[in-house]
DNA sequence: GTCTATAAGGTGATAGAC
DNA sequence: GTCTATCACCTTATAGAC
């Protein structure tokens, strides 16, 4: 069902050379934009040779896609219901605005692939993802009806999680232009805005 | 600078006609991945009759950019600084999500474009767009000062209306996938979550 | 394992008849 | 204005020498 297992150790090598170039080239341009000649010379090895450790060009997107989506998935899998309910979910908020900053190609590869109507992964999300989020929505739901968070929908509570920290990373370009700053980094601001955000939301005794 | 006029009835509506489909067409697929093809098929025209009415692929491509990204800042526009402060802000946020009910195809088209590095439409951000935040981000900042609201970091605000509300046509697969309506719309789930969470976070009273 | 050469099909754009 | 035919280029993938 997977790719043929590397042996050698230059076998590992340059599938990962690979993987990297791939990664670099499908998160700026999309798979259609993307081209093996790009992902040849961005690892530094010929055409052919891409072609000779992945089958086809969807091989290695599709190996990338299903490998990242695991990881990608950690820091909700992280959210505990025996922890402290707003911690949290602060922390899961600022964990995944920490893979934005960290992994940001990996967050334009998703959001390129989601856009455009997710044609290669949409059952990774009507599976395992849709299954992960219900579970969690369950224990958020459990903490607003014992009145430990104030009252919230739990399920878009997790998407403004999602589209508030990736945003830093799929709108990257736009974020900069606006704030213009010459180098330095805007996350520490984010991080403050975002610590706020969810606290002042969730704090008890709201309407 | 601009396209040639379109002179007869049926020229204008066949202009209308291609764009419409390219509108289909590239936010679905984003420029590259689209083709004169597809824009021909959707529309109903022959592709050299497309290139007839549009100088090139990229002609038409960047025309749709054009003219969308002033309706796009419409709501943005309307955020006016002698009303109520809380009230302005929840309803920018709301009439943003109108837009992704509406206009999901926008959204996507420039969702697309920016995720990609905005390579066509960057001076547009860093200028007109960006000249627009600021004035607004001053707006709010006033607020801020004047204890009308909650401290808050006005840029990143806008951020997260941009994002929480924008999520719901970029992601909408994702959304969908997750929340398994058949059929049924989450906009309404979606609206009462955002009226809560910006009215939470800017009442003053907060930490 | 890596290369050059090339096949095979897609894609943007143009020519020229009507 | 719209069509058929076609060019020139790009892109994925394979063949076969080394």
């Amino acid at each position: 069902m997977s790719e043929k297992q590397p042996r050698t150790r230059i076998q590992q090598k340059n599938r990962e050379l690979i993987l990297e170039a791939a990664l670099d080239v499908f998160s700026t341009e999309g798979f259609r934009g993307a081209t093996l000649d790009q992902i040849a010379a961005q690892s530094g090895l010929s055409k052919p040779n891409v072609l000779y450790y992945f089958s086809s060009k969807e091989a290695i997107y599709t190996q990338l896609l299903s490998q990242l989506l695991d990881t990608w998935l950690d820091p909700l899998r992280a959210l505990e219901s025996d922890g402290d309910p707003i911690d949290e979910i602060v922390d899961y908020a600022l964990r995944k605005l920490e893979m934005s900053r960290e992994f940001p190609r990996e967050s334009r590869l998703f959001a390129n692939e989601i856009v455009q109507g997710a044609p290669r992964i949409l059952d990774q999300i009507e599976g395992p993802l849709r299954d992960l989020v219900n579970a969690k929505a369950a224990v958020i739901s459990d903490w607003s009806s014992a009145g430990r968070i104030a009252p919230v929908d739990p399920h878009h509570l997790i998407f403004s999680i999602w589209s508030t920290t990736q945003h830093y990373a799929d709108f990257d370009v736009q974020v900069r232009g606006i704030l213009n700053p010459e180098g330095e980094s805007h996350f520490n601001d984010a991080q403050t805005f975002l610590k706020l955000l969810y606290t002042r939301l969730l704090s008890p005794g709201a309407p």
